[in-house]
DNA sequence: TCGATAGTTCAATGAATCTTGAACATAGGG
DNA sequence: CCCTATGTTCAAGATTCATTGAACTATCGA
């Protein structure tokens, strides 16, 4: 469990694998919630999306997001700080992550983005 | 068979569904394709698409690009032809669809975005 | 009318996916 | 040093998905 996870290096972030990470709700509502944190600290804890799902379930879809390079994690003691790549994803794939997201804020309703906690108090480290 | 397949409203068109759509290479192909064929005439005959896969494949891909709003069929004889739903698209989620394409464009030779035939030839009705 | 063509639909199979709970590993605080 | 909190990993289940071939429908042309 110390070892840093996997993760992609920008040139082998692949398209399909990025667009299915993105078509899971959850995953979705990961990534909006990260680029809505962005404005503040650009990380968050694991523990901060436990609204969307249970922990074990959440590790499976941060396995997927960190497979298909859309973020990253930091371990720090017994906390892990992701953070998305956005760097890497608009050299990939310019404008992307953007529209994805903002048509994902026009459907906030429609989506499970995070009900309630709009931004995160963070104090850390 | 001679009624018009089932298309979604403007409205109904989903952000995760269309995600998950455009996350199948060979839909991914068929709507890239599609979107470089609008230049040209907008519209493509299924049997264009033979190169990407069988037959009964193509109808079930096809079918899921219907139903997810992204496509759109007119039966015409023992035709049917397809075009993008772009200004749908466009009215949903604007600049994803060009985000989507663009990202293939850039990714082509990764991807199984119709090799050989450019553009088609059309000479029809 | 007969045959060929264009697509769909159906059933079946194997693969991949999502979800859950239990067990595990690691770090920090008393 | 124990106890707790944070996440991961594993196994199991149910569900969905992609692919194939065969059967079918409908239209057009000779």
């Amino acid at each position: 469990m110390s070892r840093t996870p996997h993760h992609p290096t920008r040139e082998q972030i692949e398209l399909p694998m990025v667009l299915d990470c993105l078509s899971d709700p959850i995953r979705l509502a990961i990534v909006y919630q990260l680029a809505q944190q962005e404005r503040v600290s650009s990380e968050l804890r694991c523990s901060d999306f436990s609204a969307l799902s249970g922990k074990s379930n959440l590790a499976y879809h941060f396995a997927k997001l960190r497979e298909c390079g859309l973020m990253q994690t930091r371990v720090a003691g017994t906390n892990r700080f992701m953070r998305l790549r956005r760097e890497d994803l608009e050299a990939r794939f310019p404008g992307l992550l953007d529209a994805v997201l903002s048509s994902a804020a026009k459907d906030a309703e429609r989506l499970p983005l995070v009900s309630g906690c709009d931004l995160i108090e963070v104090d850390r480290k």
